[in-house]
DNA sequence: GAAAAAAAGGGGTAAAACCCCCATGCATTT
DNA sequence: AAATGCATGGGGGTTTTACCCCTTTTTTTC
């Protein structure tokens, strides 16, 4: 019995492509492709779509990567998935490596490898390069809990990431200007900023806003 | 005769995975994958390691997508670059067109589309979607030439993709603060920006600063 | 229901950023 | 020789940010 898996990438033709990879393996068959988390969900409906393997990409439309693992590994934690990604930011991957994956690949990765990772994930139930494995150990030490931004600050912190000023940025959130300062010092202080240019690069390099 | 198509990318797996597509098309064959400009400049030193077709990433280290294709109009005229890319930044498709690619594809493009792009960059000796040539239209209007930064200028932008202050980026390169906020002033005119964050984002968007 | 935590708002000061307009020196062009 | 372009630096002003320390109101928690 050949072991299932499903691709889900954004990109049609990378997500084609790896596809047409995973079949030639002789031990790995391809149920579907889809091309972002929601329409996995949809497909999972339906017992006979379940898959043993996923590999997934990160940044997708309407439901990302991380958001979907998590879904996955509450309603359906016999499925493994691994994740796909240029993003060699670390908190990316170890957002992804919490929200339950069994791996993660870069996409620099070469074809013998995913192989590898497949079978490594069929029979270890994980598979982990020397990368996310110092990156595992590293975390340990880290107290990265600690930050938790507040909905509203998120919210400001995408505004901020335009020409506006807190003025403008105030009106537009309804609120006083003062408040605006506020959630302003107190994002500084959890994240130590020093000032507003920090404030953007820190939430592009965290997926906070794209530019 | 099958027409000898090279593929150019730095993520491995997505080399490997478009030559498997495109080794799958009855009248093209993969003549060889390489991870960047470089390694293919280095190749076509051999006459016959010059394909007739190169699918080229643009965003790769040591030799981009822009430059090599450059160097490839100069020097091999005869082969036909189609670009591929995740970019959908209006500067990078533009730059990339004027170096000589002829053709343009998004990476969330169908097996088909790609194989339909192959096709008529050999019969009709480009390919352009609906979007591109839009594209092109739209430029001939505006004057994008006429916004040049100067070497310093641009210098200075990567240094204000930072926390610092502009009396510390003057001591960083050895200028008057006066010298500095003359930079951003004629920057800000240049570009039509409001304020720092502007800058920051423009430099992103255009890769003068990647974060 | 009281205590604690957070969200929202405020005052004041100093620094940083922004915006003009101007001067010098130096190379290239005409 | 005059003109142009450009890099460099400056004066003096306003606006925006940053950074203190503080109060009131709402929400959460015990």
């Amino acid at each position: 019995m050949k072991n299932k898996v499903v691709v889900v990438d954004d990109h049609t033709l990378l997500l084609e492509a790896i596809g047409g990879l995973v079949r030639d393996f002789e031990n790995f068959e391809v149920l579907y492709l889809c091309k972002n988390g929601q329409e996995l969900l949809e497909k999972l409906k339906f017992p006979k779509n379940i898959p043993d393997i996923v590999l997934m990409d990160i940044n997708m439309p309407l439901l990302n990567g991380i958001e979907t693992t998590k879904a996955l590994n509450e309603k359906y934690p016999q499925i493994k998935v691994i994740a796909l990604s240029v993003e060699e930011n670390e908190k990316t991957i170890l957002k992804m490596l919490r929200a339950g994956a069994k791996g993660y690949l870069m996409k620099d990765t070469k074809k013998e490898i995913l192989k590898e990772a497949l079978n490594q994930v069929v029979e270890k139930g994980y598979y982990h390069t020397n990368t996310i494995s110092k990156l595992l150990i590293g975390s340990l030490t880290k107290d990265e809990t600690a930050v938790q931004l507040k909905e509203r600050e998120v919210e400001f912190i995408e505004h901020a990431c335009t020409e506006m000023t807190y003025k403008e940025i105030a009106e537009k959130m309804f609120l006083s200007p003062k408040t605006i300062e506020g959630y302003r010092d107190s994002i500084y202080e959890k994240l130590n900023l020093k000032n507003r240019i920090g404030l953007v690069l820190y939430a592009i390099r965290n997926g906070l806003f794209t530019p």
